[in-house]
DNA sequence: CATAAATGACTGACTAGTCAGTCACAGTCA
DNA sequence: TGACTGTGACTGACTAGTCAGTCATTTATG
């Protein structure tokens, strides 16, 4: 989770200050970079407080503390509290998506198409930070209904349709049986969001081979795999 | 401003869990009786205003004044907020679990008994006040680590291993092609989860037809059903 | 009437958000 | 090149407000 905006950042940001700069005319300006760096330790460091500690019980003096960067400072890049928390969800995701979106090779069976994705997502989500982000969202989504919609439209949505799209490509193939399954891509989703979950709940009390649940999951979609 | 609750303004509020007692007829002059009542009028209170503004940003004057209680009266019977918490967890789901764990007869197909189950839980915990708090506890787990505990303790190893048993019987009985499906029954239960989540995040952007889909995915695992 | 129950004003700790002041740095000039 | 200066990023002490928990007082009960 560090990474290193060249360009002074500030994407959408809907609005507040916009401080008359912007224009990204001075090129290399270690002014400009520090604060674009400044603004990503901000960002990572708002990220683990509000997992670890939800929306409203994170002390906006322990993500300063935490980002090495003095309280008033936070307020320089974010409007207050809670448009930081939303521009934090969008600024953290955009990116996953964007990269999840660029992937899909058409190459193979379906099923290996959606085991690339599963191990992908058990790779990248499940027990990361990510994973905390998804819990995250579950458990402040209610409250912040931005949040929420954002949540579905950029992820849940899109993810939805590319489920049925695969689910769609299985059946014609043949490889999968049950028709009705297209009209619920959540099924195909569902033992992967359970694993996310289950390792920030109980993976202490209960350890769960994520990987191999999978496994069982898509046998059951696709009929036993032979023999490799 | 300036009144005096003679009586408990408002009573029942809108509890429909569980705790049958008190159906609001009798004025109730015993005195234990009485504590009994204000208890769980507190006791519905905080679970609504939990649900609503999650552990952290919700005001103990707040449920006071939706118990019709003062909050003085909390303290008579919670130590503090934290385990007003953890207690309220416990009281709220250790009759439903009771219920559920007193249910089974075991006549019928698996799919059968999986299936009432199923429609249980639908009718019982999706899309109700018990689905929010199942979300609650997703959301504050990893704050308390009593409740996720708890939780894990009379609610998920339970189910788990119930679920287990049926999944083994099934394959025993051979309505169950997947033999490793027993090693991971979170599978069987992971669109029901799945729906509960839906529900509260997103129902308003794409309303989820729960039932239906369960119906799916035990097709899914049973084999499609022949018309009844 | 004695005692228990209930009340709600009050306190003290805590925190989101502010703003006057500091100072590092880019730009300018000699 | 080195000294000078205006800018604005950054700071952190401070304000205003919130809320968990207390307790002296009032009210109900047996």
């Amino acid at each position: 989770m560090t990474k290193k905006p060249i360009k002074p950042a500030v994407p959408a940001a809907a609005s507040d200050m916009d401080r008359g700069a912007s224009a990204g005319a001075a090129p290399a300006s270690n002014r400009a970079t520090r604060a674009a760096e400044r603004r990503a330790a901000i960002v990572d460091a708002a990220l683990e407080e509000f997992i670890a500690r939800g929306f409203a019980a994170t002390r906006l003096d322990d993500i300063a503390k935490r980002a090495g960067v003095a309280k008033g400072t936070i307020y320089l890049h974010f409007k207050d509290k809670e448009s930081m928390f939303e521009e934090l969800v969008r600024t953290v995701i955009v990116p996953v998506v964007a990269r999840l979106a660029a992937l899909p090779p058409p190459a193979g069976s379906v099923r290996d198409l959606v085991e690339a994705f599963a191990n992908n997502f058990l790779k990248e989500v499940v027990g990361t930070r990510r994973g905390d982000l998804v819990r995250l969202i579950v458990a402040e989504g209610p409250r912040f209904p931005s949040v929420a919609d954002f949540y579905y439209r950029e992820v849940v949505s899109r993810g939805i349709a590319a489920m049925r799209g695969l689910i769609e490509l299985g059946i014609a193939r043949g490889e999968i049986r049950q028709k009705d399954l297209a009209r619920y891509p959540q099924i195909l989703v569902a033992p992967a969001m359970i694993a996310v979950m289950w390792q920030s709940l109980f993976s202490r009390h209960a350890p769960l081979d994520a990987q191999d649940m999978l496994r069982v999951h898509l046998d059951l979609i696709f009929g036993e795999r032979r023999t490799t």
